[in-house]
DNA sequence: ATTTTACTTTACGTTAACGTAAACGTAAGT
DNA sequence: ACTTACGTTTACGTTAACGTAAAGTAAAAT
């Protein structure tokens, strides 16, 4: 067998629980093999699992994440799937764009601050 | 008067809800003043309810969102709490760069995946 | 042999972040 | 005088994203 995963050992690796890998099984963003009733991961199934967990850090939704999921690996190769693919991939681009712009000012807003703070301690 | 705002200016401005304006004073994000009873916003209310949805775009909770807005402004000269402040705000400096780099990375896989199409749709 | 460990399914519970509706006040337009 | 517009409070409803038992199976360790 090639590389392969049980669902505690994802959970573990990723500091989530089995009741979370389930429940994005159950939403049909992780489609894992089964060996009798037991959950067996592929190498892909944690790829999955870490494009769904990268996307909760930047604030997607589960569907948001399914979307990028589904951008990963253009499967079908029928041309006006694709241009419809290159078309949604612009929209996240944009809006991924946006997000670094808005974590920019904060970090200037924050540094603002920061430097008010030092001069107070500096003051006292 | 200076400048003032009525709920459902800002809620215009800002394409949300009067409800969703409710919603954040209820939680103590914002603390309009009344005319009667009736909601009277300021410039600083307008600006904490734009760190809100600054905050939501990059997907902070609510919660989160309170920690920037009261490191927004150190109004509370004492010594330790202004270093308890510039802790927060390296905190919250390391994450929002942590944010940013997986921002990045979802950019890379999205151009290997447009890639990938343009080549599909050349070989046609 | 039986306890522990890891897995399963089913199902109800929970929290955040609002939506939605009811019932009311007030001031402005017609 | 009445309706429209905008505001209020109170309160129940909703969705996403899981948490948390309950009850069972199956292999592994003692």
């Amino acid at each position: 067998m090639t590389d392969a995963y049980s669902i505690s050992d994802l959970a573990r690796e990723f500091g989530i629980t089995p009741r979370t890998i389930r429940f994005y099984e159950e939403k049909g963003l992780l489609l894992p093999g089964r060996n009798g009733s037991t959950r067996v991961f592929s190498p892909a199934d944690r790829v999955r699992l870490k494009l769904i967990l990268r996307g909760k850090k930047i604030g997607f939704s589960l569907e948001e994440s399914r979307d990028i999921i589904e951008m990963y690996q253009p499967e079908t190769a029928n041309t006006r799937q694709l241009e419809s693919l290159l078309q949604k991939i612009q929209e996240k681009r944009v809006q991924l764009e946006q997000q670094k712009k808005e974590i920019n000012t904060m970090l200037k807003d924050l540094k603002k601050t920061e430097t008010i703070c030092l001069n107070a301690l500096d003051a006292e």
